[in-house]
This record gives structure tokens, C-alpha cells and sequence, in this order.
DNA sequence: AATAACAAGATTGTCGACAATCCATCGAGA
DNA sequence: TCTCGATGGATTGTCGACAATCTTGTTATT
């Protein structure tokens, strides 16, 4: 997990304050400690983490820059708190782009790379089976498939892209919507067939099984914040 | 070209010194005053833009954040010098990203938007023929195309996206390797196309012209970095 | 009672100074 | 002559204090 969590910080270890405590807000603010709306206090949290303020501000800028905090001058940052409008457009973007790199994957990603994916997700297969109910290990887990297709992608950009502010958004909310019980595996046969297709070559059907597994997931959070209105829509 | 370079400042006038040097330093980075790879130095800008460094470490922390400048601890900032593939990876990523736009585009683009957009293109065309050679205003104004396509797709976070980091890339490369003379008229004319497709709400149909469009743009710069290995391709 | 103006307090924005780190030049030794 | 190390200068990182702005609670007026 910390791996995972730490890739903020540009190399293994982080010289300065405002980068070192980047990072920590960033995790402190995915996994909910800090919650979406809360006010962020500069002298309060310059307490906490026992800097001064000018680091402090710095770091803010840096989590604006990843939409992690919204912030208006003269009066103060908030966690950002996405609506349910905003979260389904994050992953309408998601699918488009990881449909994207699932192509690109499948043209360039390398056979050792992909035994190694493969490994993880036997590994994945093996939490879920132990903890069964509670699919705490699956939601880093699929995040963590996701992250791994995208840097096979080979496409650089695109991997700051979703590596970075996206992966952090969709990783926050995550946290809170905890995800609907009969979903991990599911979704772990979808990663399967995904990488099944990765592993054929296939680009054109592999962006197309990642694109669905996408969206699925994303009409699973349009039923779950809207379960009204389903039969008006239809 | 004023409200176009200024999209930076979050409302009209900017209260804060870091935000309006931020948003000073993007033009100018823009514009290539402050050419590809060069140092930015703390002391030398604070003294220009006359203000302490305090602010200054701010703006630069933002323009990190939109990959303008990169940044290395206790070594100092210097602005992005993309690589050609890099280039190339940004348009295939706005392929994927725009294409989507358009075809949302083509579904929420109020009549009035679509009025309005139609007659920009002719301003377009007025301002080709006037300058003809030199297709200076169509540079903006391309941009200009592709950033009202975006916002009328009403996706948010697709909005910020493409109008936020890539967008300022890309305008970044168009002021440098300034655009073939013959593309203008044709790009023109695509404009139109695509403009038709949502017109007339076939989103599918705008999808597809917006990424071959773009898809134009990509090869055009792929044989300008590269002309040597064409028939290597092919 | 409700609204508006005011004042006190707290918070954000800005600055200049000091500390830590890096870089380049110079010198010593092999 | 070349390599390695040291030293001085400059740059980046950090801090505490002061100024500007906002928020909130109070009071006075309609």
C-alpha cells in the first residue's frame, strides 16, 4: 500500500517540507481523515505537521493543482467535495482515457510485465477469498490494476494524467463510497478478461472490455446516488 | 486574445500578487519569453515581477501543477522542454479527450452556442484571407475552436482538463513550431465539418471528424519531427 | 423584530532575514 | 596533466513578524 500511496513524492525520499507534507495531505485527505468541505486552517495544520506556514502554502498550491482542495483568495481552502454529477464525469473521462491505455497496453506492454500483472491479480484472488465480505484490499487492488495498465501504456503523458490528479479523486472517493459487495469479483474476472486480451494483442477488444468494466462501474454509482429516478429514465 | 490568455485568472481581476504573477508567467511561457528549458530563477523574477519570493514559490508550485515548469529540490525550476514523442502522446490524448467532447458536444450544444461558434468561424475566415500568409490569428483561433467545443460539452471536469494543463501545452508548442501554411484552410474548413455533425446532433458522426481531425494535426507533426523514416513506415 | 453598520478577532497574504544545500572555481596531490 | 577535494558564492528552503482582508458578534436604528 505505501508504495502506492507515496507516489506523490517524486523519488523515494522527499527533501523538502512543502513536498514531504504534500504527500501527507494527499493520503490524509483520500482516506477521509480530512473529509470533502472541510475548511483547511494554515496556522492549525502548520501546527499539526510542525512547519511553518510558507511550506504550508506552497503544498496547498500543489493539492489545488490536483483539485484535491479548492481554494478562494482572502478566504481559505476546503477539501473539494465532488458532487454525484462531477464523479460520473470523472469516470466518462476514465473510460475514454483507460480505454485508451488498455490499447496502447496491448500494443506495447511487455510478457514479463504482464506475468507480473497477472500474478497480482492471482494475488487479489486470494484476499478476497480470505477477508470474503469486507472488500477492503480489492479497492486498492483494482485501483492498482488500473494504475499498472496505464504505465504499460508507454505513453508518458498519459500516465501523469491519470496517475495523478484523476487517481487521486477516483481513489477518494473510493474510500467513501465503499464499493457494492458483489462487485470485486466481478470485477476481477473483468480484469482477467482484460488482461486476457492485452495478452492476445488485441487492442481493439481490449479497450473495449475496459471501457465496460469502466462503465459498469460507473452506472453502479449512478444507481447507487440516483436509485429513484431508474424507471422514469427508462 | 486578451479573455483567451487570461482564462488563468479564476474571475476578472485576481486579488492575490502569487495568482497574478501565475498567470503573467503562463503567458509568458506561452509566448516563449521564457523559452523551453530555461532556469527560472527566484531572485531574478521576483525582482522583475517586483515582488518577495514568497508568492513567487506559490505561482511556481501552480505552473508545476499544469506541467509548465518542473521542478527539482534545492536545485530550482526550469521551464518544460517536451520531447517530440511527448508532443505526440498530448495530441493522442486530446484524440481520445476532444473526440468525447465533440460527440457531448453534439448532444448539449445549445443553438445559441452552436450561432455563436458559427459565426467565430467566419471571423476566422475573414482574418485567413486577410492575413493569408502569415496564419497568426488562426493559431488562437483554432484553440479558440476547441476550447468552445469543450465547454459546450457541459462535462466539467472534462472542461478543466482540456482547458487547464493541455490546453496551455499545447498553445505553448503552437507559438513555437508555428503550423504549416497550407493547413489553416483545410483545418478551416474541418471546423465547419465538425460543426455540421453537431448541428445536425449526430454525435457520432462529430466524434469521429473531431479525432481525424486532430488525428491530421498529430501525423502533421509526427512528419515535421521526423521526415526522414516515412516510407519506413509504410 | 429585522436589518444595517460597526468593531473586534481571527485568518490569509506578504515580506525580509536566516539556514541549508548545491555548484563552480581553484588548488593540491598523484 | 588529470583527478579529487575543499572553499566561496549563489540559490533554494524555512521561519517569524507585520499588513490586508474577511468573518462574526454586537449594537443601534427603523
Amino acid at each position: 500500500m505505501a508504495e502506492i500511496i507515496e507516489l506523490n513524492d517524486t523519488s523515494s525520499e522527499v527533501r523538502t517540507l512543502a513536498d514531504r507534507v504534500s504527500g501527507q495531505l494527499i493520503t490524509a485527505i483520500v482516506r477521509g481523515d480530512i473529509p470533502p468541505g472541510q475548511k483547511i486552517s494554515e496556522p492549525e495544520l502548520a501546527r499539526t505537521y510542525g512547519i511553518s506556514r510558507g511550506p504550508l502554502r506552497e503544498a496547498i498550491r500543489q493539492l489545488e493543482g490536483l483539485r484535491l482542495v479548492v481554494r478562494i483568495p482572502h478566504v481559505g481552502a476546503r477539501v473539494v467535495s465532488l458532487s454525484p454529477e462531477e464523479l460520473v464525469e470523472i469516470y466518462r473521462i476514465r473510460e475514454a482515457l483507460e480505454g485508451m491505455a488498455c490499447r496502447l497496453a496491448a500494443e506495447n506492454m511487455s510478457t514479463d510485465e504482464i506475468n507480473s500483472l497477472r500474478e497480482l491479480l492471482y494475488q487479489h484472488e486470494r484476499n478476497i477469498q480470505e477477508i470474503d465480505g469486507r472488500a477492503y484490499f480489492q479497492k486498492e487492488g483494482d485501483l492498482d490494476f488500473h494504475y499498472r495498465i496505464v504505465q504499460s501504456s508507454k505513453n508518458s503523458k498519459l500516465f501523469e494524467l491519470l496517475g495523478g490528479e484523476l487517481y487521486h479523486l477516483v481513489r477518494m472517493y473510493r474510500y467513501q463510497f465503499s464499493v457494492s459487495k458483489s462487485r470485486p469479483q466481478r470485477a476481477l474476472k473483468e480484469h482477467h478478461r482484460i488482461l486476457d486480451a492485452i495478452e492476445e494483442r488485441d487492442g481493439e477488444l481490449a479497450e473495449l472490455l475496459m471501457r465496460r468494466h469502466i462503465g459498469r462501474a460507473r452506472r453502479n454509482i449512478e444507481e447507487r446516488l440516483n436509485p429513484t429516478n431508474k424507471e422514469e429514465r427508462e
